[in-house]
RNA sequence: GUGGUUGUAGCUCAGCUGGUUAGAGCGCUGGAUUGUGGUUCCAGAGGUCGCCGGUUCGAACCCGGUCUUCCACCCCA
């Protein structure tokens, strides 16, 4: 049993009815990428450590896959940094690459590194996979697809306005109804804690926030405090723990409470456009909700976040994500450059779609006719006949042993071949064929002309 | 990283409080049917019970470790 080979913890293998599934769902993202004008690019499975290390916080760094030197790395360790035996310390003398953890830092690198030879604005789309030493569970593996579309170099909001719309139209193509889009924005965020006087402790208040639906008003005051955050600061939030109503309803009363912060109203106008743009315009399938609690992702968000949920009676959890980030390109020398984008989970959204029964069968792909194999003067005219055929665009092929019938109808059988095609002996010295319709039973003898019009459509 | 859970034939799973040769269904191979599948009938192959160690006269079953599965936390797609 040990001896059986086996797959890292959180990869999977996928069968060819798994692939055809995921290109379904691939090729939908794809085709309303390029509708909305964003052109593919690709970047390595690895980076330098240094472009990925310190860019997802602390928690981050914990699940980048680290590649280890080639060579003989040890010996090229410091034997104070080798006799202190701490790993964190010691990683970077051993491995200078890792595996990529998302597609928006390495986008960034892209941008920055060609500068010269991108137009502003840059739309750019791209479908990888993504890998995180995480412990997997339901709808979380190791090795899982991220396909993101952002543009940099543009501060417009219209561009948020698209992504709402673009959301849409991908899981309206899915046929997914009841997407909820959640929105926010991270100047809403930060005028929350300015108003509370808690500016400091942002993370740590709209961490707690964020577990709201999760463990309740109580449970999140709880962590608030824990985390330092005053009591009087608390109860100046407590709008938020009720927060109800229509959209509208919504930026009102957000507007009101912080009539005092310049940022934060500043987050209310901008929420309030995309939502005013999107009421005029119209979703096909999705809803857009504004949610105060979404705080999800990663640090460098500044405007605008994204969130998309699944269906309510599907428990997974998010199955994508953006947001405006203001200085991505910074981080690697280039100021000024603002960014906004969406990535849709690949892998969660296949086992939405799973779930709720909405691949199409069509995608149970199979071959068109099955030739019998009778001898080797029968596979040549066979292979004659199957040469003609795929020509014309049939899926054709001849069973590689001459075994016994028997053997190979239930080939045939057990692959959902709708036509077996026999030419046998008989058949080889009249030039004809026999064709089965394998789900009725009937068969017919023709010749090779006819035999070719029986499979054009 | 923390806590829990799972592992028996190719697959899905039985297996009593530890007691002789570990079972079923499906699948697989062969035959009934030497050029006609999906149905039926008959026969057969296939397991060091995840791995390592311990307790015991005796372990699939108890204990420890390890790997794997799934779940929750952290975090996230």
């Amino acid at each position: 049993m040990s001896k059986k080979p086996g797959i890292p913890k959180g990869t999977r293998d996928f069968s060819p009815v798994e692939v055809a599934k995921r290109q379904y769902i691939m090729s939908a993202i794809k085709k309303h990428f390029e509708t909305f004008g964003f052109q593919p690019i690709e970047t390595p499975s690895f980076e330098n450590s240094e472009t990925l290390m310190g860019k997802y916080g602390e928690e981050g760094d914990r699940l980048i896959f680290k590649i280890l030197n080639s060579g003989d790395y040890l010996s090229k360790v410091d034997d104070t940094v080798y006799d202190d035996r701490n790993s964190t310390r010691m990683t970077k003398f051993i491995s200078e690459k890792a595996l990529k953890y998302d597609l928006t830092v390495p986008f960034a690198r892209y941008v920055v590194m060609h500068q010269n030879e991108i137009d502003l604005p840059f739309k750019r789309y791209q479908i990888q996979p993504v890998w995180r030493a995480d412990r997997p569970q339901k709808g979380r593996f190791r090795e899982f697809y991220q396909c993101d579309a952002d543009v940099v170099g543009s501060n417009s909001l219209w561009q948020e306005v698209e992504f709402v719309q673009l959301y849409d139209a991908v899981f309206n193509e899915l046929k997914v109804d009841g997407v909820t889009i959640k929105i926010n924005n991270r100047k809403i965020l930060s005028g929350i804690a300015e108003v509370i006087g808690a500016k400091d402790k942002l993370i740590d208040f709209t961490v707690a926030l964020d577990k709201l639906d999760k463990i309740g008003e109580e449970g999140v005051k709880k962590e608030m405090l824990a985390k330092g955050i005053s009591e009087e600061a608390i109860d100046k939030v407590q709008p938020l723990f009720s927060f109800s109503g229509s959209n509208e309803n919504k930026l009102d009363q957000l507007a009101s409470l912080l009539s005092n912060s310049e940022e934060g109203t500043k987050g209310v106008e901008e929420l309030g456009f995309i939502i005013d743009a999107i009421n005029t315009l119209g979703l096909k399938s999705s809803k857009l909700e504004l949610d105060v609690t979404l705080a999800r992702g990663l640090n460098y968000y500044t405007g605008a976040i994204f969130e998309v949920t699944a269906p309510e009676n599907v428990k997974i959890g998010s199955i994508g994500g953006g947001g405006r980030y203001d200085d991505l390109t910074g981080i690697f020398g280039l100021k000024g450059i603002s960014g906004v984008g969406i990535s849709f989970g690949l892998d969660r959204i296949y086992l939405v779609l799973e779930e709720l029964g909405l691949f199409p069968d069509v995608l149970e792909d199979t071959i068109d006719v099955l030739f019998i194999n009778f001898g080797e003067q029968e596979a040549l005219a066979s292979l004659k006949a199957i040469g003609s055929l795929r020509a014309a665009g049939v899926k054709a092929e001849l069973y590689p042993d001459a075994a016994k019938m028997k053997k190979q109808m239930g080939y045939a059988n057990k692959r959902n071949v709708p036509f077996v095609v026999m030419i046998g002996g008989e058949e080889l010295a009249n030039n004809t064929a026999v064709l089965k319709n394998m789900t009725e039973g009937t068969q017919e003898t023709l010749n090779m002309d006819e035999l070719s019009k029986a499979f054009k459509k």
